[in-house]
DNA sequence: ATCCCGAGGG
DNA sequence: CCCTCTGGAT
């Protein structure tokens, strides 16, 4: 295939895939800011269908960063189990709402300074928190998903999250960036999986550099 | 670069 | 069995 410039082939894939994926949103359940912070600090290496399992045990449990400060963290272990990493996400979610009790009134910030400042929380995390939570395209989150399917469409050869971050944000105008991730992410969910991506039924093979490659 | 870590799919 | 899942800290 010809060699598309890459601000052209990311306006196509964003594009084509909102149609697709217009009512979709972020995976997590969640209602306030204080959850969708705890949900994502879980949804490290874990599918967010496993996370909203755990996530209604936790919440109904816990209604506020002093609650989740003062808790017995064998308690949290034990309702997040199965998501993996349970005893450093339990540290996270304890060091985050100490410091949240301690430097923001117990309020979730909404800032991506303040928010990198949280113990577990990095520019994924918070740019998560940022889009869904506040509105603000601070960022983009990248995540498995969204690397996977920038390197495979010939947006980004970088490997690092945070280098594909800025690469993508040179890409995209920024009232997209919040969204670019959650289209990537279901995308990369249904179609271009990690293993055997189902390029006949992508919308992007005909513009996709890897499409049927097995990347 | 390495560690943390359970669960589901192929 | 091996790979992957909305990562982050050391």
């Amino acid at each position: 295939m010809r060699r598309r410039s890459p601000r052209l082939q990311a306006r196509d894939v964003l594009r084509r895939l909102e149609p697709l994926y217009g009512q979709l949103t972020t995976g997590l359940t969640f209602t306030t800011p204080l959850e969708l912070l705890m949900a994502t600090i879980l949804s490290a290496q874990c599918t967010d269908e496993r996370v909203n399992t755990v996530t209604p045990t936790l919440f109904a449990m816990f209604h506020n960063a002093d609650e989740y400060a003062r808790s017995d963290p064998a308690q949290i272990e034990t309702i997040i189990h199965s998501c993996g990493f349970f005893r450093n996400k339990t540290k996270s979610i304890q060091a985050t709402a100490t410091a949240l009790v301690e430097r923001f009134n117990g309020d979730v910030p909404n800032t991506m300074k303040d928010l990198v400042t949280l113990p577990g929380v990095a520019r994924k995390t918070a740019n998560v928190v940022l889009f869904h939570s506040f509105g603000r395209n601070e960022g983009i989150a990248v995540d498995t998903h969204v690397q996977r399917l920038s390197r495979r469409l010939g947006l980004t050869r970088e490997q690092d999250a945070v280098k594909i971050e800025r690469e993508l944000m040179l890409l995209l105008p920024r009232k997209s960036w919040g969204r670019i991730s959650d289209l990537l992410i279901w995308h990369g969910r249904r179609v271009c999986s990690a293993r055997s991506p189902r390029c006949g039924e992508c919308v992007l093979a005909d513009i996709c550099p890897s499409a049927f490659a097995t990347v």
